[in-house]
RNA sequence: GCUACUGUGGCUCAGUCGGUAGAGCAGCUGAUUCGUAAUCAGCAGGUCGCCGGUUCAAGUCCGGCCAGUAGCUCCA
């Protein structure tokens, strides 16, 4: 980093360090206005920071609005930030004496060795290990905006007190602050869940809370999408299954599910015998695995499933198409011998990075390691961690290291792609697993004629297909590449003498396979575009007297407008190279 | 599930201090035939999320439930 960087706001560090400075700066306006709130913690985030308090009221916008007055006060006396150091007894009871219960906590729950840190800027002192900026002075009182509060639990427990958290945001220069506010507000109008009902693809009913309907338009976006998966797939080797949706629940018992996973489960009773809604594809992989015997020859054995789950997620972590409580995971079992494991795996890499190319999406790998509960050996884990981790390094991949959070039958590699917030979600997975071969007792003849354990891939790509529709819709802000667009082409007709010729154009590209239809109202031009121009149709045609009598059509864009009249076989064609390609452009 | 907020025609939203609901768009009908982002007129459409309470009177106040939104927890 060069010297004069060093205190940029576009250096990464300093930011952090300016926002964490901020997040004190709020704390101490929060004390100076009530001194009956605790602190708890403030530290800062991607996007400025928030701090939890544990406050004897409702924390309202009101509040907000004199916490930032104050803050600017406190940015105006340009306090210096001092850093002491306290020995661990002598931190405690100082935090006792300031009567901060959470902070006392904290303290108590450092290691032994531990250096104990405190920053001081007036009359307010914060258990902190820093850094900070030299003085409130360096924040811009005025730059700083306050954008919600919320409950938060007190160290993430959801067994433990509900704190309020205050997020903020704040920039050295108050127009920075309004063009990023601005920000925000343009990339909610690409929320899925607007353009969604906007462009018809899918609704969700009181009746079916997270279960999601898809709706005309929306299904053709679907079957498209699955179209061209079924095709990559069909080209690396994988053949198609499919397992039903509901099995008795001696099965999950078997799998381990009901062990694990019995909490968000869906169970139903048929002739007096209890079953289970699936939540996971897996066990009826197995049986399909076990339904004829296998030798090394046929392995990897790539199956690929478009399996509808159910799962009971909690009311409150609904959210449109991304966390949904049915869905379609694009699910593949692999089985294999060991020695094919990290080809195979490098293979799956392969096909991930073909399929988000085509969409333009990029994203980040996590390696989720073995978590508390868990099925087998811990041996068994790392060497399949290793395998994962060795695997994804040798193909160049950055990847971070989530611990813990692998699944309960095997860690796994975890693809998260943004939505239009910079919230992640994530999509593809590829997980290792040991358990469900051993537990189903799968077996393979090998050369030697002996039977042989196969191990077992699970992966998704898409993830569910209702969130990574969720996800391009707010990539592609509605605006979907051609060959995914629900309707390709409208022609539309000048007045209802060019109804003809309208309707020949239309029939000319139906019958070559295009998505298209025709605007016969009674509406002028410019209003029969603009609500074309609204579904975010990649082609108008609009044709009148002119159009009819040479055989032509005048071709406007989406993003572009109004491109002049070429003939229609000349657009047909153009309009086929660009779907075959799968182009991006529009 | 937790904390807070929100819920009015298909959509976006008004509705003051409690006095019995309003607009624009969309829809329908008619007129208009108009060349690149909204033609004009008329009509129709709402037990104000649901249930209960307070009141002479509730969209409005209170309670409970349901659903949604932000975040937490959890997760594809």
């Amino acid at each position: 980093m060069s010297e004069e960087n060093q205190y940029t706001f576009e250096n990464p560090e300093y930011r952090k360090t300016y926002w964490h400075t901020c997040s004190h700066i709020m704390a101490q306006a929060v004390k100076r206005l009530w001194p009956e709130v605790k602190l708890a913690i403030g530290p800062a985030i991607d996007e400025g920071w928030y701090y939890d308090f544990d406050a004897p009221f409702t924390i309202t916008p009101e509040h907000l609005e004199k916490i930032e007055a104050e803050m600017k006060k406190i940015c105006k006396e340009r306090l210096p930030l001092v850093r002491t150091e306290k020995p661990r007894e002598e931190a405690i009871a100082y935090m006792e004496g300031r009567e901060e219960p959470y902070k006392v906590e904290l303290i108590q729950d450092l290691p032994l060795d531990a250096v104990i840190s405190f920053y001081t800027q007036g009359e307010f002192t914060d258990l902190c290990a820093g850094p900070h900026l030299d003085s409130t002075g360096r924040v811009k009182g005025n730059a700083i905006k306050l954008t919600n509060s919320c409950g938060a639990y007190w160290r993430g427990d959801s067994k433990r007190k509900m704190l309020q958290r205050i997020y903020g945001i704040a920039f050295p220069k108050k127009e920075e602050l309004e063009e990023y506010l601005q920000r925000i507000e343009e990339a909610k109008k690409r929320d899925h869940r607007k353009l969604g009902k906007e462009l018809g693809l899918f609704m969700l009913a009181d009746e079916g809370p997270g279960f999601p309907f898809f709706l005309p338009k929306g299904m053709v976006l679907r079957n498209t999408l699955l179209d061209y998966w079924r095709k990559c797939h069909k080209r690396y080797g994988y053949v198609e299954i499919s397992t039903p949706i509901i099995l008795n629940q001696e099965l999950w018992h078997r799998s381990g599910h009901w062990d694990h996973y019995k909490n968000n489960m869906y169970t139903t009773v048929i002739d007096d015998v209890d079953y289970a809604v699936k939540p996971m594809n897996c066990p009826g992989g197995m049986l399909v695995y076990k339904n004829e015997p296998h030798s090394y020859r046929d392995l990897p054995l790539r199956m690929a499933e478009l399996g509808l789950v159910h799962r009971h997620e909690l009311s409150g972590a609904l959210h449109g198409l991304f966390r949904v409580r049915c869905f379609t995971q694009d699910d593949a079992h692999i089985f294999m011998t060991p020695a094919q494991m990290k080809d195979e795996i490098k293979n799956v890499v392969k096909l991930f990075d073909e399929i988000y190319s085509t969409f333009g999406l990029s994203y980040q790998i996590e390696l989720s390691t073995m978590p508390e509960d868990h099925m087998g050996d811990e041996a068994v884990w790392r060497y399949a961690e290793e395998t994962l981790r060795t695997a994804i390094q040798e193909m160049g991949k950055d990847f971070i290291i989530n611990e813990g959070d692998g699944a309960f039958y095997g860690p796994k590699l975890d693809f998260h792609l943004a939505d239009s917030l910079g919230r992640t979600w994530q999509c593809g997975t590829i997980q290792l697993d040991f358990q469900m071969p051993e537990r189903f007792e799968l077996e393979y003849v090998g050369e030697d004629g002996e039977k042989h354990r196969p191990v077992m891939i699970h992966r998704a790509l898409l993830g569910s297909i209702e969130r990574f529709i969720g996800v391009i819709t707010e990539h592609f802000a509605g605006a979907f590449p051609l060959w995914l667009s629900p309707v390709q082409v409208k022609v539309l007709p000048i007045t209802d003498r060019a109804h003809e010729y309208a309707r020949e154009v239309v029939r000319k590209l139906d019958e070559a396979g295009i998505r298209v239809e025709g605007d016969y109202r009674s509406e002028k031009l410019g209003y029969k575009i603009r609500e074309a121009q609204g579904q975010k149709i990649p082609y108008m045609l609009v044709v009148g007297d002119r159009e009819a009598q040479d055989g032509t059509v005048a071709v406007r864009t989406r993003s572009g407008g109004d491109e002049g009249a070429v003939p229609l076989e000349d657009f047909l064609s153009k309009c086929l190279v660009e779907i075959r390609e799968m182009s991006r452009r529009v």
